[in-house]
This record gives structure tokens, C-alpha cells and sequence, in this order.
DNA sequence: GTGAAAGCGCTAACAT
DNA sequence: ATGTTAGCGCTTTCAC
């Protein structure tokens, strides 16, 4: 910036004022000034300027997602992006992975580089870690998952509502025998869409003791293998429903396997890519990760604008969509 | 930190001594140090220090790529994050979208948080705008496509191999009427592609009078439209070479709706997400994001470590995975 | 083993 | 309309 100013001829101060557009500069003087910087191939740098500026804002925000590689949150990352875009904020993107240690690593590297506001998925039994970071005034949002032990904001799909629909469009069809295939336990949206599947089997009389439920499933793989016991028990379930997409993928594969993708039910919790062009087609319970990403940036630029309203949690709602899958009857035995 | 200082009855120097982990300080003093830290909920501020420090290294990285929500940008850029994780380096993350304004942009953006690396994918004509930035010894690595009126590290698919790998798979399974679906000529792996099929064509033989080409599809549904008009036309083809995942969804759409998809073989550029249990399974030349990623990440590490070898082009192989709408044979008139 | 002073690139506050 | 001075939170250099 010394540079630019030594040679536009101009003190340092008007130089930040040509770059920050503030007033009471001529025209002629922003001309030199703007020409200079060209020559240089000034960059202005964003954080010395925010280590003395009144809002002390970098400009950043830092996203927490499950896996920057899983399509979900991909689409909450990129409606994140558009809305902080309109901003003229960056974004820092991390995956948590479901592990506690990267979620505390991931927010101390946000923290460490000042960033204005937070949106994390997370995984530790307890966010209570952030509470200086909001006494500091940061805004924290929670997308997908609720926090725990501290009160912020949060943008969640209705886990247990979606839950109860798809059981329910299971047990609309004719089915008794409906399993249950969870992810682990510690996941707060895995409890409630168990809560959803239980409560909704409850009001049509389902005793769940005849209920075959799998739980701890975190991949495609454990998924595959649970399916696969679960057909070959002796009491086999004529409906499963599966609470996550990467479960669901597993349970297709295996269902294909066994070559009973035509007659087991098949609703999931989550939509997969092409779900649609699957024989036969998937019907899942869809949340609606865009909604979810850009009601938390909103969120948390409504916060940073001055918001001082409580916390509050926004549900967003989810849809059953019917492909095929879920709307397989029971053989006989009904 | 002077407040931390001033608990632990210290020196600025030493607190800062010891958050760096710098020799020549008293365990008595780290521990009184490191309490007077965390009762402050303390958090060095990472800019601040780079400001004076002498490597001025921001431990950031600004990755662009086609989009974050879409599978292939999500591989590469997890790849991207599991070697910056190791390095303590937190990562930006924008989308292109193939808009030429959203390359500055987003390169600007991430020129002014003063990067230690930039790994881009763009569309600009030409990426000369970079070269300042170059000279001062910002490592850029250019992924998916090859930089244009700059010199700098790249690593990219072997586009025209590919393409020729698939339309060699066609022309083996008795096919002489393969259509093209092409992305549009703006994009340079586009027009790779389009020559890697042109290429195999003219070394089997094939006149590419009779070769029906539509160019210039970005999405979906101007693919489905293409295919469907393709179909309907006097001389249609008995197999499609679809360069691009996006493009390989739409055409498979417009063939299930015509209920061609049993008879019109169809080999897609990019693998796409469930595509082995479409049916029939879709055949691909599948590109490596992970490796991609991987691998552009650590050409940025090493010339941040002071690689100065001149700039390398690096390769990653494709690899055809078939799956069945491949190895379709044409009917009768073959 | 520790601290004081200077300065990184910028903006706030107050000149002029 | 423009410049000067101080200082943001840290690390450097150098002295103790």
C-alpha cells in the first residue's frame, strides 16, 4: 500500500480510501490511485485492514459439514456459498466425519482465524466449548443436528415427523413386519428418527417386540451385511426402512443380491442421487439440504446485522416422495 | 494476549513463546502460561501473527471448483482437505459454474485472505491475470482443465484417451453410427474429449460425415432434449458417447422415456453415483478425483517446501468400467 | 530464560 | 479533499 501511494503521489490514508470506495476523494486522485494499484498488481490485504477496523470483520464464515464429499452436504455447502457470496464472504469448509476430535480441531481453526460466524454440523456429546465464543458475540448456527449443552441457533430437517411418515406409508401399504436400519446411537437425528419410527409403529398397534431393529450402521457396507442377516432370520422383515442414504445404498445392493429388490418395501430416510432411475424406483423421505443451508447463512447474517432475538430452532419439513420402492406390498403372508 | 500476559505475570513474548511451542521457556512458566490461556478462552489470532511473521504463511488454501455440490468437485475437494488437515491448513472452497466473472472473483477473493496456494479449475480464456501472483511465488495448481497464457503446474484427466478408450468400446461392439454429446467448445477438457472421439473414429475408418455430434450441453434436461431429437432423427445412432456426467443423466432420462435404454449402447465420461445399479448398469471411463485432488495438493505442498522444478503437467489415467449399456450391440442393421 | 521495542499492512481519529 | 499519528495482535530483533 506504501508502494501505491508513493506512486500516485498520495498519502497512504487516501489510498485506503480509494480501495474502501469511502468519500471525499476527487476524481482525478482516484483515477491515479486506481492506476497505480494496477501497475503493482496491488492485492489489498483483508486482514490487516480488519486487525484495526471498528467491525473487525474477516469476512469468512466456517462451514462444518459431514463429509464435503457426501452429496447432502454438498448441497448445504453450496447454498451456504451463494448466500455468503451476496456477502462478500469467503467460506471455509471442513469435514467432521462423525469423529469428536475433528470437530474440535475443525472450530479451533475457524476460531484461530477470526471467522464471523459458524454453521457446524456436529457430533461431541456437548457444544458447551463454544460458549465463550458466543458470549463473544460470533454467531453459531447448527444445521441437521441440534447442539447440545449451550443454546444457538439451529436448521434442522423434522427427523422424527419424517420418520413416522415413511413408517406410516410402510404400514399404509400393508406391512406389519418393518425393520429398522439406524445409524449409531450417539448421532441426535439417528435417536429421533428411531423416536419417529417407534412412536408411529405405536399408534397402529405394532408391538415392538416383533419389530427387527439394526442399529451402529455408518456405511454402505454394514448396511449391506445387516440387510443380508436380517433376510435370512427366521421371523425376515417384508419392509425396511432405512434412516440414512449411505444405509439406504447398502440395502439396495444387498436386496439386489438376494434378488428381492421386487418384493421387500424400501423406504429411506434422505434422498439419493438418481434415486428416480432405479428399478424399481426409490421413494425416500427427502430432507431439503438447500433450505438448510441457506436458512442457516441467513441466520447467521441476520445475527451479524444486529438480530438479537432468542435462539431459535428452524424445522425444515421433509416429503415423501413415492417412486416404487416404498409402495411394494406384502406377499401374502399380510 | 497482553491480557494473558498480564494473568500469568509475564511477558508478551513469552506468552507468545509458548503458544508457538518455542524453546528457552520454564516448564513452571508454559504451565502458568497455558492455565492463564484457557481461563481467558484465549485464541491466538492466526492473521495477526502473519502479519509480522517471516514466512507469512496464512496456513490457508483456496480451492475453485465446477461446483461444490456437484460429486466430482466434492471428491477432489475432500481429497484436497485430507492433505491440507495434515499440514494445518484450513481451505476455501467456491464454485465456478463455468462463469468467467466467478473465476475472478473467487481468485480474487482468495488473493486479498492472502492464500499460501491456489488450486483452481477455470473457464476464463486465459489465466494470464495470475502471472504477478505467480512471480511473487504463490504456488497454482490447475486442476480438471490446463491453464491458457500461463505456465503453471497442472493435473488433469487424460481427456482425449478417454474419449477414445470409450469410442473404441462402441466401435468393438459392432457399432458404426455413435453419436457425440459434447459440453460446450469454451471448455477445454470438452474439446479434448471431442478429439479423442473424433481421433478413434478416423483410425477405425469411420466417415465422421455420419457421425451425428450436438455440442454445447451444460445440463440435464438440454441433454435429454439433444437425445430425444437425436433419436427421432432420419439416420439415428446405435450408440452415444456421453462426455460428461451431467450430460450422461439427461441422455439416460430421454432414453427411459423413449424405452430405448436396452438397445442404444451408451458410454459415459465421469462415473456417476449409483450408476452400477441402474439398469442396465451404466458403462463409463470413470476420471480419479480423489487422485486429482490428492495429488494437486501435494504438487502445492512441495513448492511451498521449496520445489522449484519447473512446472509439471500431471496425468491421471481414466479407466472403463463396464457395466452393461456399453456393451450393447447394435440391432440388426450392423 | 525472559522482556522491551519496533514494525508487519492496514484503518481510526484527528489534524490540515 | 488529503495527510499524520497511533495502534490492532502478533513476531522479530536484540538486550538482559
Amino acid at each position: 500500500m506504501r508502494h501505491v501511494a508513493a506512486l500516485a503521489g498520495v498519502g497512504v490514508k487516501t489510498v485506503s480510501r480509494v480501495i474502501n470506495g469511502e468519500p471525499n476523494v476527487s476524481a482525478a486522485t482516484i483515477a491515479r490511485v486506481t492506476q497505480a494499484a494496477r501497475t503493482l498488481d496491488y492485492q489489498p490485504d483483508l486482514h490487516a485492514g480488519n486487525l484495526r477496523r471498528a467491525d473487525g470483520r474477516t469476512r469468512t464464515l466456517g462451514l462444518l459439514v459431514g463429509s464435503v464429499d457426501n452429496p447432502f452436504s454438498g448441497t448445504v455447502h453450496r447454498a451456504v456459498e451463494d448466500a455468503a457470496r451476496e456477502h462478500g464472504v469467503a467460506v471455509f469448509a471442513s469435514s467432521l466425519d462423525d469423529d469428536r476430535d475433528r470437530e474440535q480441531e475443525a472450530v479451533s481453526a475457524f476460531l484461530r482465524r477470526r471467522v464471523d460466524g459458524l454453521i457446524l454440523t456436529t457430533v461431541s456429546e456437548s457444544q458447551d466449548y463454544l460458549a465463550p465464543e458466543l458470549r463473544r458475540g460470533t454467531p453459531v448456527v447448527f444445521v441437521d443436528r441440534e447442539p447440545a449443552g449451550i443454546t444457538s441457533d439451529s436448521v434442522v430437517s423434522d427427523n422424527a415427523d419424517g420418520a413416522a411418515l415413511a413408517t406410516g406409508h410402510l404400514l399404509k401399504h400393508g406391512h406389519r413386519r418393518v425393520a429398522f436400519l439406524g445409524d449409531r446411537e450417539a448421532i441426535q437425528t439417528a435417536r429421533e428418527r428411531r423416536r419417529g419410527f417407534l412412536e408411529e409403529l405405536g399408534r397402529a398397534g405394532v408391538a415392538t417386540r416383533d419389530v427387527p431393529m439394526v442399529e451402529g450402521l455408518h456405511d454402505e457396507e454394514s448396511a449391506r451385511a445387516a440387510t443380508i442377516a436380517l433376510l435370512d432370520s427366521p421371523a425376515p422383515p417384508t419392509a425396511i426402512f432405512s434412516s440414512q442414504n449411505l444405509v439406504t445404498i447398502g440395502t439396495i445392493r444387498a436386496l439386489r443380491e438376494l434378488g428381492r429388490h421386487r418384493d421387500i418395501a424400501l423406504v429411506s430416510f434422505d434422498d439419493v442421487p438418481l434415486a428416480d432411475l432405479l428399478e424399481p424406483g426409490l421413494t425416500v423421505v427427502a430432507q431439503d439440504p438447500q433450505q438448510i443451508g441457506r436458512l442457516a447463512a441467513e441466520r447467521v447474517f441476520a445475527r451479524l446485522d444486529g438480530d438479537r432475538s432468542p435462539a431459535a430452532r428452524t424445522i425444515v419439513p421433509t416429503r415423501l416422495i413415492e417412486r416404487g420402492s416404498g409402495e411394494i406390498r406384502p406377499r401374502q403372508e399380510g
